[in-house]
DNA sequence: CTCTTTTATGAAACCCATTTCATTAATTTA
DNA sequence: TAAATTAATGAAATGGGTTTCATAAAAGAG
């Protein structure tokens, strides 16, 4: 069962393929009594042109590629909605695909991707060291990238000179430390996430930074990383606890992270924040939800999708843009973290 | 900057562009020597071929097209997650969108699935009465689905013909009143989503016939609908805590709900379970992290979407299917319900 | 050493819409 | 009324591949 093609419309009512064409779109005068005889034929057909044909002459999808690491973690669903709201506003569309972290699977929705003639792509989370460690990856990304309009979304990627917007992650998290600091706890530790990913080091880098700089204890076995979860959070948490030198607050690389420890931390008979606080980064929707409510950094993961979106287009239209777009994040106070209290004992 | 097509390498090699195209697909033999030297060329000029040409002409695109109501909902991450992995296994990728409920939206996004000539169309999330509230959109539909193969995924929509893959969500709202049943509670509530949605409806269906079922009490001010959100979950809590009858255990819509039902009841003082227990829908990851953890039927999201994509495949290569596709739900019992006290004051 | 296959290749048709160019018909202007 | 626009339409080119058909060359069979 073939689908109705312009043709057969033209033929039906007598008159050329270019005529229908200009019903559809009106790009020229058709004489009324012509315009009504094919409208009511399209109608009736229910015919709609195919827009496989309509990219291949135009030159352009209609779509956007994006590549997420995980949209099981609530974070990147909330850029997608920012981002497609945006989209759907230009007339966007995406071609979805979560990546996991596999590099294989990524290299080839790039690919993919690109044989599919999108008309810009959405990249989200970055690498450090990509061209070392992966190098197949880092080329394909490139290749595409000199190609097709390409925005990195909340990473980097060491030497390459793709365009990027994201959240200055490095500021979240000394906002993170610093309220810690000022609620007077000394032995904080960090829970990180695959260190390989630019997130991880970022955030790490910037704890390290704050700590050293405030005069406070470094210690490399408070430097947790493992991964992005939940259980990662559960087992680093779990870990600290084993320790005979304990810190009284944790920074997390995430939201998920920090949900673990919390959990960790309750089935170990201790309560958040009375004796440990944590904070998380974020601010998923389940932040504000869970018990306790967790203070955590919001990097507006709305704007972040939006801000990319509007920052894509302007590449898509030609124009030059700048290389980095930041994002400002901001802390935000909730439960989960508390004054230091003394325990003497 | 045009992109290098076939033509371009066809020159360059003296070849005709016949040749070219059986160098890349390997669907005819090709010398040994003239194949090097198409292969070098490709390789040197980053050759790739245009997607959309040859979709039009195979009247393929290898694209299956997904609607969800609402990927910020945990649930259906989890779904996508299932369908992409046996998608992807299939060659197929996916353009995904967002439709928050939103009719219009929806038929928008109908209408551009059907443009694009996606493959094949997931539906998720269906309506009652769809037919009389929505004409448009459940014409869109019908004629889409004429066209396209589509499934409808997790939802009913009254008098069509459309195949679906579901959880038997009645079966598994049984599971959990039962479950409540037994453990002595005999004030059982329902807190509900959307009442125009499929999944709502058939739950508080089930809950009631359960009820009725054991001889229990079945109060009209015990049936809530309100959303899908965690906030509403809170709402409708919130107005069962201000009753002067009060349940013992909830019955919840989903895994949504029931945190925002815990939330409104551990800030109104109580505690989950020893007050009162709660039992959500769908099993979300966070729901064994969530403090309680969450008692809650489990359907099986990855399952869903990796079965309804099976189906869709089936139907894509022209096979007969059958018209529902039902996958049994069950119960995971947590901490968030228990056994009823009596609390004889 | 012919005759039949098989291999290797190119020309051209095809997929379906858009758009340019040309042509004729209908108006408007001078 | 002749000249100049403007309206209305069709033929054909275009976009970039795949595939059929035809043909020439090479290989195997008898």
């Amino acid at each position: 069962m073939r689908q109705i093609t312009i043709y057969d419309i033209a033929k039906e009512a007598n008159v050329s393929v270019a005529t229908v064409s200009r019903v559809l779109n009106g790009t020229a005068p058709v004489r009324k009594s012509t315009r009504a005889k094919v409208e009511a034929l399209i109608q009736s057909y229910n015919f709609q042109p195919n827009g496989m044909a309509r990219s291949l002459l135009k030159n352009e999808t209609g779509i956007i590629g994006l590549i997420v690491p995980d949209l099981t973690n609530p974070f990147y669903p909330e850029v997608f909605a920012g981002a497609e709201h945006a989209a759907h506003q230009l007339g966007y569309t995406f071609l979805l695909s979560n990546s996991i972290g596999d590099y294989a699977k990524e290299s080839d929705y790039l690919h993919l991707m690109r044989e599919k003639r999108v008309d810009g792509i959405l990249f989200m989370g970055g690498r450090v060291n990509l061209k070392q460690c992966e190098p197949h990856l880092a080329q394909e990304l490139e290749q595409v990238a000199s190609v097709i309009p390409t925005v990195l979304v909340n990473g980097a990627i060491r030497n390459s000179n793709l365009v990027s917007v994201l959240t200055d992650e490095g500021a979240g998290t000394a906002l993170a430390v610093q309220h810690l600091i000022e609620l007077g706890h000394r032995d904080i530790a960090f829970l990180g996430g695959e260190s390989h990913m630019s997130t991880a080091a970022i955030k790490l880098r910037a704890y390290r930074k704050v700590l050293k700089d405030a005069g406070l204890k470094l210690l490399p076995e408070w430097q947790l990383m493992d991964s992005f979860s939940i259980d990662s959070g559960k087992r680093q948490m779990k870990h600290l606890l084993s320790l005979t030198e304990r810190p009284t607050a944790v920074v997390c690389v995430n939201d998920y992270n920090a949900i673990g420890a919390i959990k960790a931390a309750v089935e170990a008979g201790l309560s958040v924040p009375e004796d440990i606080s944590v904070v998380g980064f974020d601010d998923i929707p389940l932040a504000h939800h869970f018990i306790p409510e967790l203070t955590t950094v919001s990097q507006q993961a709305n704007d972040l999708g939006r801000t990319a979106v509007g920052v894509l287009k302007q590449m898509m239209e030609g124009q030059k843009v700048k290389k980095q777009h930041m994002l400002e994040p901001h802390l935000i106070v909730r439960q989960s973290t508390r004054t230091l209290v003394q325990h003497d004992v």
